[in-house]
DNA sequence: CCGAATTGTTTTAAGCCTAAAATGTTTTCC
DNA sequence: GGAAAACATTTTAGGCTTAAAACAATTCGG
């Protein structure tokens, strides 16, 4: 094909972008080891966990929010802080009121709301987990520099940005 | 306290070590935006597979690996590279045999082996479907360069590396 | 003030997931 | 050859998770 033709063609990108699809393999390769990385971890964490402690990684995980919440939350802002669903969030705090790990209360100004705390028991546990678990991370992330570590959560920040972008484009 | 003093302690790290619990706070955020991250993606592609094509994403995971293995694998290399449970590639491989998507037969050399491979229709599903996806993942990753994408393959590959080291040390 | 939209939670139905025990098969090694 | 170890898969019991529908209470607008 003569060179005319193809510099034709070369300046209209927007034909050939539909025609040369473009390639995301990089992407698609970054996604995946993200997703190995958590896997791996998560699923060390929760094996420590149950092995240590005999607890459930979503358990601890909504125990580590309210821990944070000394006046309590409603279930829809663990719903939310965990980004699970509602449903989720009801059977989780149904069976650690039932371990008497949590609290749960109809409040009083609006009676749809239900605002739970920790009990002294559970905030005690969580506090002897919270402990061994930070040093579970440190031991997992131990070959990163603190430079490696700063530099991770830089890009980590501006890809959730990214993906948070994305995501509000498809649901307005 | 006189300064002497202050040197002997310093000097004695092992003591010091014990004496003060370090601080791993910035290991521990850089795991909770990590789980942010992958979770929040995952999400999206999640619904967006579900939405688009009406199929779950350990589903389409699945496929993904058998896309890979054009002969085929056996249930425990699926379950290795899932990294998920064996009992749990028995049940998912069970309702993708079901809804004819794959196949599944005891192989002839080893009757403790079953070979599962995608059938027609379901490659040519998976194809249709991964080309789309595709597109979701570069949109979501959209904000970063492609040298951020390359920085953040090396410190999760340096990552993923960390953390397999410490859970050989756990278990070995 | 009252109907309609909104908000917070629970329920439902289905599927995903795990650890541990059970089952069937092959290999190892005396 | 045969017991024992190793391996591949399935089963079991329990918990996690989601989307969607249902329910309950509050707020908003006319």
């Amino acid at each position: 094909m003569p060179a005319v033709s193809d510099c034709t063609n070369m300046l209209d990108s927007e034909t050939k972008a539909v025609e040369t699809p473009e390639d995301h393999a990089e992407e698609l390769r970054l996604w995946l080891r993200l997703l190995t990385c958590t896997t791996l971890i998560e699923g060390e964490v929760r094996g420590r966990l149950r092995q240590r402690f005999d607890v459930t990684l979503p358990r601890f995980d909504l125990m580590a929010q309210l821990d944070k919440a000394p006046d309590g939350m409603t279930l829809s802002d663990v719903s939310k802080r965990m980004m699970v669903s509602n449903g989720n969030v009801t059977g989780l705090v149904e069976r650690l009121v039932e371990s008497g790990h949590l609290d749960r209360r109809t409040s009083e100004t609006d009676r749809r709301v239900q605002v739970i705390r920790l009990t002294k028991l559970g905030r005690a546990e969580f506090r002897r987990m919270a402990a061994e678990h930070e040093t579970w991370i440190a031991d997992l992330f131990a070959d990163l520099t603190p430079k490696d570590v700063r530099e991770l959560m830089r890009l980590l920040a501006k890809t959730k940005g990214s993906a948070q972008k994305s995501a509000a484009r498809r649901r307005p």
